[in-house]
DNA sequence: ATGAAAGCGCTAACAA
DNA sequence: TTGTTAGCGCTTTCAT
């Protein structure tokens, strides 16, 4: 690394103390706003904060005060339409209550991950939201049992004290895939998430679960797995439409590989819902825009990420509270992609 | 706020000095690969950090070594596919060079984002990237004139010693406003975006250019202006095209609130192209399975995001470099939605 | 090659 | 009500 310049720095407490003729520590307590300091002194004090446009250090503060109303992110992929938009809900919740939030992406990368991880904790915030990367990432079990508290978003934690939030991911890819089983498809293809997900596993658990209820059982060659990601869900889609026997409908895990896929079908020429069915997961403002209009399982992305906030809050609050998981339903948002005779108008 | 526990704290250096049996001072050293260490003692100091699983506290380090390898990055929506790619690309680039990178989202909310300045300063960030709520936002340019590297992206900004990057907004509009002047379109409307920003000004005068160019200059009645979201894309298309003489083409200033207008078309039942074309600014991995595939100016996100980076970095390592602004060049992408006969095959 | 010690800017316990 | 002072955990002279 090159030589690198120190930006000016600020003014201290120090110099605001000397310049209101007071001690440091008058300083603090008027900007902690601590009771028993006179109107007068608070006011000097007040007064040389405001010609020095000082601001506390707050470094400095955190090394002290070990509280620093600091919220940390940690998302596998803030590209993600549904984890931005949760990201988005739990900022405007602790920017309202007077906390900072801080987010990083990993995009899915365990090293950085971990980078991320110890550098929040370093950072001494006050609680994360994070979607781990596995549902064993030890060092988010450790940082809970640590006494951090930690939300998780969108998939299961096996160990630590963490609270969870997620959707009914089972019931929604059931309730897609049945929905394509009774508007006669038989063979259904699936392009599923990462195993490694529990949220890519419960889709796919879903998946099959209406398939063996069906008289006809899910194939192994129809189901493809991706990693949740546009491209992959192009891929998948492009062999799957390949084979010998090639599906007439098609279940897709979640909202950029659903994307994918599109344009793969699209790519091939194949008209859909005519020569292929599709269902995704995952609705977007804009899935009504899409050619055809996309059906998809809905999670209520809002609500969930408004529920982590809560439930991070409560647990800053009350760290002692026993570890709770919040499932939310999802809603089936049929349109014209799976072919439905009369889809229900929807938003 | 109620009370709070610490969790528990980690092991200190002193500790690892304890238990090595050397001073704080080698310790240290070891850790920041000083050159003058016995390879014994290197040893040992290794060995008790192992054991004692320790790790350095980023805070009390920063307090001291005023450099933090921490970029910051602000953004205006993190929900905004465009801002969103472009801030994974910055990540990207920094995290390869050892950074850690801290984003926030100020959701166009100028108290946000000079929350999250000044929370960025006293984090004592090494370099930030930032797309200004507008273009004379004093605090960064304030920061930049202290010395903090910064660079703008998206957006011009008229203070301050910063780097920008941003797209050839009004080449890029003009193109698109050309594209359908010589499709036969005469009523050509325009959903602009916000005039404070100079993304807004610069499309909006691209449009203008061009119309005025024609031998149909834009009425006033023709040009609504949104926020860059998906609503007021929304609206603004309604709007337009309840008047009682509506456009039949449309050139929307960028991605969100294209899908918004997209919607509103879709709502009333109008079809795209032929009762209506429309143009939107900013591409989208799945533009061409909307519907009608969408036709857009594509803007450079990547390298818009690599360029950042790289500006960034380049004045983090020569603070006194003069300032620097990148235009980047736009492509259009024909597709179906403007009615172009024979839209080019594009990605 | 190693250690002692002085702070970085701040908070809070203790004194006055 | 206000001031003095002891650190928080670390880096970095300055000695040795």
């Amino acid at each position: 690394m090159s030589p690198r310049r120190q930006h000016a720095s600020a003014s201290t407490i120090t110099e605001v103390a000397k310049l209101a003729g007071v001690s440091i520590a008058t300083v603090s307590r008027v900007l902690s706003n601590h009771p028993h300091v006179s109107d007068e002194v608070r006011q000097k004090v007040l007064d040389a904060v405001r010609q020095l446009g000082y601001e506390p250090h707050r470094v400095a503060q955190r090394l002290r005060a070990r509280q620093s109303r600091l919220i940390g992110i940690i998302a596998t992929d803030i590209t993600n339409p549904f984890l931005n938009t949760v990201m988005a809900c739990v900022e405007e919740v602790f920017f309202a209550r007077g906390f900072t939030v801080l987010m990083s992406n990993t995009n899915a990368d365990r090293k950085k991950e971990l980078n991320y991880l110890s550098m929040m904790e370093s950072e001494a915030i006050d609680g994360l939201v994070i979607t781990p990367t596995s549902e064993n990432v030890d060092r988010v079990a450790e940082l809970s049992e640590k006494g951090l508290p930690i939300t998780v978003v969108d998939r299961r934690m096996t160990a630590g004290r963490v609270d969870v939030v997620l959707s009914d991911n089972v019931a929604g890819a059931r309730a897609a895939t049945e929905h394509l089983l009774r508007l006669g498809h038989q063979r259904i293809g699936h392009i599923g998430g990462p195993l490694h997900l529990t949220s890519g596993r419960e889709r796919y658990e879903g998946y099959r679960e209406a398939m063996q209820a069906s008289s006809w059982p899910a194939s192994p060659d129809l189901v493809h797995f991706g990693d949740y990601r546009r491209e992959s869900g192009y891929n998948a889609a492009t062999e799957l439409l390949q084979s010998d026997t090639p599906p007439t409908a098609l279940f897709v895990a979640n909202n950029l590989m659903t994307l994918g896929a599109l344009n793969a079908i699209h790519d091939q020429g194949i008209s859909i819902p005519d020569d292929i069915a599709i269902v995704g997961f995952d609705d977007m403002p804009w899935a009504r825009s899409l050619n055809p209009p996309l059906t998809t399982v809905a999670q209520a992305v809002e609500e969930i990420g408004y529920r982590a906030a809560r439930l991070l809050m409560a647990r800053i609050e009350q760290p002692d509270l026993p570890p709770r998981t919040e499932v939310v339903g999802t809603q089936l948002m049929v349109r014209a992609s799976c072919g439905a005779k009369n889809p229900l108008p929807s938003p």
